[in-house]
DNA sequence: GTGCTCGTACTCACCGGAAAGCATTTGATC
DNA sequence: GATCAAATGCTTTCCGGTGAGTACGAGCAC
């Protein structure tokens, strides 16, 4: 389970420093993807294939959106292994895409990892906490 | 099961002191996670499993909502082992998101542990008091 | 009331990881 | 082949996390 938030920052030549906790499952290779709302994703290979190819593939390509789903996540995705310090490249077009500056927060989301620009980050988990407690709300009435 | 409150102070690296009885039962390992009502939940691994982990399965990631309740849960998560001495680091951007100073009550609640600012329990258990009345009747309402 | 024991809180010292700067290698272009 | 740019690797410094030891206080027994 990958979890928490780190503070990191992307050095000049724009390489992310993994968490030292993370290296581990990463060692071997990474994707690395856009995400929702001004995110970027990290997968290992599997989880890759497991939660974004296997949801993908339930989407027609002949429907607009299935274009649309495939092409964001495809064309945004790079394979990488971290160096010997555990760091990647990340390349420009996915830090504009995410409007990712120098400092960054990485999180872990369960089977993912997100990163994040800092301030981007802040605001959201503040708009997060005032919505949480309704959404728990939702989940509670449910009770499947 | 867990009960009982108990006044700590953090130290000033963020280390809570567990009460010594909940020792045994967290010496494996726990996960700290933010919880609601500007608190702090502590589980055992297996529970988190089985209260937290289990829940948001059910939720698509691919929905806005399921999004923020993973990134919730889970950047506010901390797998952790507690010292020789019971202690677990706590992050600071947990503290800041419960509102915590320096000085907390630990409350037992049945499956898991919950942290909180000392004068922020106090005000809540005021409330408690004045509420459990009508929200026990509510609950007898609808007995299903 | 006195002394002992357990537990909490504090202090200090050490270790490891992050980040920045620099060095080296590789690859591309002319 | 030479020059430049980009990528990769190495090293040092600094800070934060971690561990151990100690002092203080509360509770209990004698």
């Amino acid at each position: 389970m990958l979890s928490g938030e780190y503070e990191h920052t992307l050095d000049e030549k724009n390489r992310l420093t993994l968490p030292a906790r993370f290296r581990p499952r990463f060692a071997e290779g990474l994707v690395l993807t856009r995400g929702m709302d001004n995110s970027l994703s990290i997968f290992s290979k599997e989880e890759f294939s497991r939660a974004i190819e296997a949801r993908l593939a339930k989407l027609d390509q002949l429907s607009r959106e299935g274009r649309l789903m495939h092409r964001f996540y495809f064309s945004g995705a790079v394979e990488a292994v971290p160096d010997k310090q555990g760091r990647v490249m990340v390349p420009q077009a996915l830090l504009q895409s995410a409007e990712i500056e120098r400092e960054v927060i990485v999180v872990g989301v369960f089977d993912h990892l997100e990163v994040w620009d800092r301030t981007a980050w802040r605001g959201y988990m503040k708009q997060v906490e005032e919505n949480v407690e309704d959404a728990a709300e939702r989940l509670a009435a449910q009770h499947d």
